[in-house]
This record gives C-alpha cells, structure tokens and sequence, in this order.
DNA sequence: TGCTATATTCGTCGAACGTCGAACTTTCTC
DNA sequence: GAGAAAGTTCGACGTTCGACGAATATAGCA
C-alpha cells in the first residue's frame, strides 16, 4: 500500500474518452455500478474473480479516469464514486450504469 | 470492397462494453457525433487525418458495435447511424456525444 | 517483537489496438 | 477495353491492455 494518500487526477484534466474506455471492461463497470447502486464501500466487497493485483490495476484505471476516490482506512480502501463526476458529464454514469441493468 | 453488403450484427448481440469501447476513441466518437449532427454522408465527408485504410478500420469497429449502417453507392460508402442503436440503448448516444461537445 | 491481512508495484506474458503502406477488387468513366 | 477512383484486406510495427505471480510496504493484532 502506498504510504500516503492516492493521486487523483483533476476533474478538469478527464476526458470523456477516457471515461468511456474506463467503463468499456465489463468488470470495471460492475464496480462503479455496484457504487452508484449501493454506496462507497470496502475493497473485498466486489467478489471479483481476479488475482488482487489485477482488480488494483482496475481500480488505478477507474482512479485515474477520475470515476471513483479511493481512501484508507487502517489496512482496508473504501471507495466511492467521485461525486465531480457528475458535474464534469452530467448524466453519463447514470445513463450508462442504467443500461448495464 | 467487398462484393456484397456489409455484415452488420444483429442489434440484441451487441453489448454495452463493446458500444463504450467503440466510443472511446476520439475518431470514432467524432464520426458518430457527427452522423447525429448532420445526418448520413459520404466516406470522404469526414475529413479524418488518417490513412484510408484506417478510417477503414475504424468503420469496421463502429459497425461491429452497432452504432452505424454502411451501403454502396458505386464505388462510395454512405454511412448513417444505425436507428434501432437508439431502442437498444435509448439515450446513449444522445448523452455521450452532447457531452463530447 | 513478530505475524497476519490488505493493497500496491513490478515483471512478464499473450492478445488486442491503432497506424501505415501495399496489393487487391469493384465500379465508374473515357 | 484501359485507366482512375473508392474501399477493403493484408501484413507489419510499436503500443497498450488484461491477466497473473512474486515481492514489497503498511497497519493491526497477538
């Protein structure tokens, strides 16, 4: 784990193809899904079925792609969507985790 | 070219990772912004900085995801966008492409 | 002070992507 | 029929992706 906090890109630097392809991996959209229906929540909570060093690099993908904040909490992350989201693409997530039923 | 039309893939098989991917490439979501702009056009109406056999490409990967309808006019393409894209993933393409500016 | 749990980073692998140029096919025009 | 024009396909190249295991770092607990 990395010593201090994580790098979060600025809202105003995220592109919109970048967000898209964030959300083009199937598992990527299940977690910002599983965080728009259900509220920020712990790292294991996602029973995704990948070693932990990939479900990281998902997570990095999702980080830098300004989607979800990611924070520590002792030895554990807690996750949540990043709420500038919406300001920077009104309706996008919505719109988009609607669709993925 | 090929001999006959073009294969386009049954709306109900196409998938919202696949449509997102589709999207997330600067290109492609300028030439279906631009097809929701102004309606269907010619081939060379998009005046992409790439060779022909990448807009090509291209092309392929927007049919492939659904999103657009290509027929032969003599030796040129038009392109449209495909409409039932819309019934399937209603309000997509609409918020991503405003959003896209 | 260890030991355990959690998450990141690194190196690696095969597959896919984006780009190009060259060759090819089909159609139109002269 | 010959030539030009429009797209497609192919192979090549370098980059990126998604996956994994191993090694590492940090925090909590005994």
């Amino acid at each position: 784990m990395v010593q201090d906090a994580y790098q979060h890109p600025a809202i105003a630097d995220v592109t919109l193809p970048e967000v898209l392809h964030a959300l083009s991996d199937p598992l990527r959209l299940s977690i910002v899904a599983a965080l728009l229906a259900g509220g920020p929540r712990g790292w294991g909570a996602f029973d995704a079925q990948v070693a932990a060093s990939t479900l990281s690099h998902h997570m990095k993908v999702l980080r830098h792609a300004g989607l979800i904040l990611t924070t520590r909490d002792g030895t554990r992350c807690q996750v949540a969507l990043r709420p500038e989201i919406e300001t920077r693409f009104p309706g996008l997530l919505a719109t988009v985790v609607a669709l993925a039923e």
